[in-house]
DNA sequence: AAAACGTTAGAAATCGCTTTCCCGTTGCGT
DNA sequence: ACGCAACGGGAAAGCGATTTCTAACGTTTT
C-alpha cells in the first residue's frame, strides 16, 4: 500500500522510508551523485519506480533557488511576430531544460510593467517584448528584471542585451525598391502610434525623404492589424500614392484585401509593401513583397543570450543588430505614372 | 542601507526587521488579514514599499501548495490552431490571475507523454493537446495529470472534461457543400496518419460515402502545413477530383498556390475547402471556404473548465463538443463537369 | 477585585527538497 | 595492532513563505 504525506502527493520521505534510508540519500540518488554506495542507491531507484515517485519541482526550486523557467512578456499573442518569437524562444530553452511563462500584456503599457515584474519573480530570467512601455519605465524597472534580454528596445543598463531588428533600415529598403520601380508618390501607413518600432520606421522614412527630395511620403494613421489596413483603403487612395509601405505584413494583407474588393489591381495599380515576412506572406494573392525579418531566430538567440546571462558567463556579443532583408514578390511593381511617362 | 538575506534578494526577513516585527505579521499584512493592528500593518506596508519587497513565489507556492499556473501541452506552436487555443487560454486564466507554461512537443509523442508529467507537476492543472498519443497511453497517464482538461481527446477517466471539435460532422458539411454545388469527385487531402482529429475526419468521410453512394471521394496522404498542400498538387490533379477537402486551412492555402503556379483557376477549375477558419483564411485569393472553429473560445472554455476542477466545484457540463460552422466564400464554387453536362 | 474572555503578535512547525556538517566505518599503512 | 584518511550516510539546517499554536495583554463580567 502506497503511504500519502499530508499533501496526497508521493514525497521525497515515501521513498526514504520504502528504501530504508534517509531523505538525504534519496535526494543524492536522485541526483545523481556517487558518493552513494551502489547498492543503496539500487534500492532507493526501485522504491523510487515503484512508487513512481517524482521530486517536486516546487520544493526543488526554493532549496535550489531556480526554477528552470523563464518568462517572455509580450505585446500581443495573437500578432505573428510574436508567436514566431515565442515558438524560437521555447525551442530554443527546451532543448536546455527550460520550460517557458508566457505573460501577454494586451498591449496596455502599463501592464507590462507589472506582469514583468511578476514573471521574472517564478522564473530565472526574462525575455521582454514591451513596444508600448516608455523609456523612462524601461530604464527603471529594467535592472530589477535581470536577468533580462529586451527585444527591439535598448536601455543604458549594464548587462541587458538587446536584440534589435534595423526597422529604420528595413523601411528605407522597401521604399528604395519602389523608388526603383519608378514610384515617386509613397505612403506609409504606420503601426500603433507609441509603439516603439514605429518609431524606428518613422526615423528610417526621414533618412529616406533626406536622401531622396524628389519623393513625395505621406504619413498615414494605422495599427498593426488586419483590420487596420482593410479600413485604410479609403486614406490611402485619397493620398494619391501609388506605392504602399503597410506597417507590416498583416496590415499589407488587410490592405490588398480591400483594394481588391475595390476592384483595384495590386501591383498594377497600386503596390503594396509589408514587413516581417511572416509565412502567410508569400501565399498571399498576390505575394506579397516585404522585408524578412529572421524572427523565429530572434527568438533563438534571446534564449541563448539569457542563458549567458543566467549561467554568468561571459557574453561577448551582448545583444545584436537584425537587418532586414528585402524580399520581392509581386505585390510590388512599376508605378503606372511611370508606365504612363514612358508611353507619354 | 539595504539588507540583504542570502540570496541577495530582499525576503520577507527584512522586511520584518525593518518594521521590527515577526515574519508572521509581515504574512498576515502581505495576504490582507485584518487581526493586525492598524498601526503595525502600516508600519508592515511602509517597510514593505520602501524596500520594494514583493512576496517570493516559489516559497509562497510551497507554503500554499499552489503555483497560480496551468500549464498547457501543444503538438507545434507553430500552427495556428494551437496559438489561437493557447491565446484563449492565456487570456481568460489571466483573468483569474493564473498564468500558462507552455510546453511544446514537436508532433513526438513520446515528449507528449513526458511533457505532459513535467508540466502538471510545476503546475496547478494542465490542458493537453496531444493528438499523437495513444488512445492506450493516453488513458494510463491521464488520472495522474489531475486536474486535467482534454482538447480533441476523450478518456474514460473521471474528472477529465473533453473539449472536442465534431471534424467529423464539419468534414461531412464541406463535402455536402461541395455536393451541392454539382462536385461528383471529391478527394480528401488527409492529415498526419496518427492525429487524432485525422481520425475524426475520415469517419465523418465515412459517413458522407455511405449517404452519397454516387460520390466519388479519393483518400489523399497528407500532412499539416503550408507545404503539404503545396506538394500535393500534382496527386491532386491526378485524382480527378474537382472538389478537394483539405486537412486544414493551411494545407487548403498551400494547395491554392500550388494550383495557381500550374495556371490552374480556383474555383473554376478545381473548387478547395480548409478547415478552421484561422484569421488568415478569409484573405486568401479567393477567400477560403472553411469550417469555423471557435478555437479561441474554446481555449477559454478550457480554462474555465480547469478552474471548475482546480477549485473542486461541481462541473455541471463536464466537456463539451463543439460543431463547425460551414463558412462559405470564394474558393468553392459549381463544379466543371457540373457545367459541361449543362452546356452538353 | 478576581476570574473569564477575546484579541494580538511572536515562536515554531510546516511545505518538499538540497546540502552542509559530522560521526561512525572501513581500509590502508606502519 | 594501532592510527589516520577516506568514505558513506544520517541528522539537521536552510530555502521563503504560511499557518497553527501559544503567550501576553487588555477588557469585560461576576
Amino acid at each position: 500500500m502506497v503511504r500519502r504525506s499530508a499533501t496526497g502527493r508521493i514525497g521525497i520521505a515515501d521513498v526514504a522510508v520504502k528504501a530504508g534510508v534517509s531523505h538525504a540519500t534519496v535526494s543524492r540518488v536522485m541526483n545523481g551523485n556517487f558518493t552513494v554506495d551502489p547498492d543503496i542507491a539500487a534500492r532507493v531507484r526501485a522504491a523510487a519506480v515503484e512508487l513512481k515517485y517524482q521530486p517536486n519541482p516546487v520544493g526543488r526550486s526554493l532549496a535550489l533557488g531556480k526554477t528552470d523557467t523563464i518568462g517572455i512578456v509580450v505585446p500581443d499573442l495573437a500578432n505573428p511576430t510574436f508567436q514566431a518569437i515565442l515558438r524560437g524562444l521555447s525551442r530554443a530553452a527546451a532543448q536546455d531544460g527550460y520550460r517557458v511563462l508566457i505573460a501577454d500584456s494586451f498591449e496596455v503599457s502599463s501592464e507590462e510593467t507589472i506582469l514583468a515584474g511578476e514573471a521574472r519573480r517564478r522564473c530565472d530570467g526574462l525575455v521582454l517584448c514591451a513596444p508600448r512601455m516608455t523609456d523612462a519605465e524601461l530604464e527603471e524597472i529594467a535592472p530589477s528584471l535581470r536577468p533580462l534580454v529586451l527585444i527591439n528596445r535598448t536601455t543604458a543598463a549594464a548587462d541587458i542585451p538587446s536584440l534589435v531588428v534595423d526597422y529604420g533600415q528595413g523601411v528605407q529598403d522597401l521604399a528604395e525598391h519602389l523608388v526603383e520601380l519608378g514610384h515617386t508618390r509613397l505612403a506609409f501607413l504606420a503601426g500603433p502610434p507609441r509603439s516603439a518600432s514605429n518609431g524606428m520606421r518613422l526615423k528610417g522614412l526621414e533618412a529616406f525623404k533626406a536622401a531622396h527630395p524628389q519623393v513625395d511620403v505621406r504619413m498615414l494613421e494605422g495599427g498593426s492589424d488586419f483590420d487596420t489596413g482593410h479600413e485604410a483603403v479609403d486614406a490611402v487612395l485619397q493620398s494619391g500614392a501609388t506605392g504602399i509601405l503597410a506597417f507590416n505584413d498583416l496590415v499589407a494583407m488587410g490592405l490588398m484585401s480591400g483594394l481588391h474588393e475595390r476592384g483595384l489591381d495590386v501591383p498594377g495599380d497600386i503596390s503594396v509593401t509589408g514587413f516581417d515576412d511572416i509565412p502567410f506572406a508569400k501565399y498571399t494573392t498576390p505575394a506579397l513583397t516585404t522585408a524578412a525579418v529572421p524572427i523565429t531566430e530572434l527568438g533563438e538567440q534571446a534564449w541563448h543570450q539569457l542563458r549567458a546571462l543566467i549561467r554568468k558567463e561571459d557574453n561577448d556579443a551582448p545583444g545584436s543588430r537584425y537587418q532586414p532583408r528585402l524580399q520581392v514578390r509581386a505585390s510590388s511593381g512599376p508605378a503606372k505614372a511611370a508606365r504612363s511617362t514612358v508611353h507619354g
